[in-house]
Parts: structure tokens; sequence; C-alpha cells
DNA sequence: ATTGAAATAATCTCGGA
DNA sequence: TCCGAGATTATTTCAAT
């Protein structure tokens, strides 16, 4: 074998290749991932095998990736919840990448986003209460080398969405 | 029945009452839902019976939320992310509820948190690209009623943590 | 790509410790 | 609360279309 011309892919699923069946699938397993195939193949009007199939093939194309439970956080001593609004001083401007790394292993991080704009990180903490998130934000962000200014923006109330929109027309 | 005292629980299972079994277990379903009870219950050292049980109760207690798969942003068309940060006119911010429920119907939006500081909304939208954060923004933000400032914040790079701290005791 | 049927593996129930 | 054994469902494989 000279030359790889499959480009690293299995199969001959093509990373866009999803027609409106997967789109289906796709948008029920992001709102209850539990749901079975027999569930979904009633809900699409197919075969539990050949959604079965479908299902594998979104898998293996890394199309379909993670599945988590939500907890409740409560539960876990969580009190109160948080964004971090990081300004980074001009010369760890080059080292972001690396920063965003080093944020996310604090366990208190769920996500921690570049932007542009009035700041360069967005970063969401859950902690105790106003004395944890204090200390964290002393000691893990204010007190770290390359941090020019924070804002703290407590979270008083929360909606998500679980499913993506669909943005692009489909064979 | 003249009164229910069990107060809608089917069981005797306290809603704060986690062990550390039950935080272990957590932490594994967080990280990956599709974990089978067996190799959750060999992670733990239980038997597979007992760890079931387990998981059903956290499930009964609501400790246990959604089940949700991650998808591919980019197979379904979407090329570009945002933060608006919504600052609010005062005769709206008596309704900020009801505005966090519209806001959260918007397919293109996948959290909306109700913050203090400079901005009352930070709100978390995908889109496929520049001309369609801009449409986006004017018709479903800017030009809704109650909306004084929008701040847009491009995500350049992001980084998620599924598991949260365990940040009380266990009995 | 889709299907039904068979094989495998998972979840769930329950009686007893 | 934990366990194991049995019942029930679900997932996975596969030969055929």
């Amino acid at each position: 074998m000279a030359f790889d011309r499959t480009n690293g892919l299995r199969d001959n699923t093509l990373p866009a290749g999803i027609d409106r069946t997967d789109a289906a699938i796709l948008g029920l397993l992001q709102n209850n991932a539990r749901l079975s195939i027999k569930e979904i193949a009633a809900e699409i009007g197919l075969a539990p095998s050949s959604t079965h199939e479908r299902i594998r093939r979104l898998r293996d194309a890394d199309i379909l990736r993670g599945v988590h439970v939500e907890v409740d956080p409560k539960v876990l001593g969580i009190g109160l919840e948080a964004l971090l609004m990081i300004e980074l001083s001009k010369h760890r401007r080059s080292t972001v990448d690396s920063f965003l790394d080093e944020v996310i292993q604090v366990p208190e991080v769920r996500f921690a986003f570049l932007v542009t704009g009035r700041h360069d990180l967005v970063v969401h903490v859950v902690v105790r209460d106003t004395q944890h998130l204090k200390d964290l934000a002393l000691d893990n962000f204010t007190n770290r080398p390359g941090v020019a200014r924070i804002e703290t923006s407590i979270i008083f109330d929360a909606r998500r969405r679980y499913e993506l929109p669909l943005l692009r027309q489909l064979g």
C-alpha cells in the first residue's frame, strides 16, 4: 500500500453525507439518547435493523459523538453558577490555546469559550456559594499569570436547548 | 386515601441522600452515558443488580435527568458560534422569565443565561456564517421589544467538561 | 440501503440474605 | 442495601433483496 486514498475513513461515508432520515435520528437522540432503536424506528418509519445500521454509520463517521447524563447540581452541593469574563494580558494572547486547556482542568469549570469582543474568555463555573466563588476566582483566575482582568456575572436563571438546528440543504 | 404523606416520592429516597457509591456512578455516567450496568458495576465494585437498583433510584429521585447525544455541528451546516450579550430596557426587567422562555424557542439558541453584571442575558447561538449571524441578531434580538443593546462575541475555540464537581460532604 | 430472523447481550424483576 | 438467578427487552449480526 503506497498511499492511503481513503483519507483515513473506514468506509464510503462522506463526512457531509447525511439525508433527512439521518437528520431525524440525530434530532431524536439529541433530545433523548435513551430512546430504543425500536422507538426511533417507529418514529421515522423504518425497520429497527435499518435504523440500527444508520445509527452505527453515524457513530463510525463521528457524526454522533459522546452521550452524557444530566445530574441535578443541588445534590452535589452546587448552589451557585457564574460566568467569568476574562481579559488576558497582551503577552499571553499568543498562548490562548494552552490557557484554555489549563482552565478546563479546573473541576468547577463547565465550559470555556475563547471569544472576540470586550473579553477574551467566557468561563462557566459551578460553585457552592459566594465564598467559594470568591476563592475560585482569586486562586484560579485573578492570580493566574496572563490574566489582566475578570468580570463576574452570577447566573440567576438558565434555559437550554439540546437539538441543534439543521442549517444545510440535504440530498 | 385522605392525604399523601409520601410527598409524591415512591420510596424512602431523600433528595439529598446520595453516598460515595452514588457519586461514583454519577461521575461515570456524566462522562459516558453508554456504559453498561455491568461495566459500571465492575468499576465501582458492586454487583450489577445492586448497581442497577442504585441507578433506578437516582432516576426516580430525579437526580439523574436527561441523556443527550452530541452531534458534529459541521454536518448540520453550522460554521459559526457566538455569544450574544444582551441588555434589556428597564420596562422589560420585570418580565425576564418570559423573555428567557421566548429566546430559548429560537432554534439557533443553545442556552440562555439570565445574569448579573454589565449585561442581563448571555445567549449562545449557532449559525451558518456571519451573514446568518447578522440576520439572526437583527430579526430575533435587536428588533425584539425589550432589547436595549446587544454585544456580539464570536467563539473562536471552546472546551467542555461533562462531570460536575462534588462540593458536598457525603454520609 | 433495507429487511426479518437468529444470536448475543443488555436491562429489569424479585425472593432471599 | 446487596446479591444472584430468571424473565424480559434491546442490540447486534447476517443472508437476502
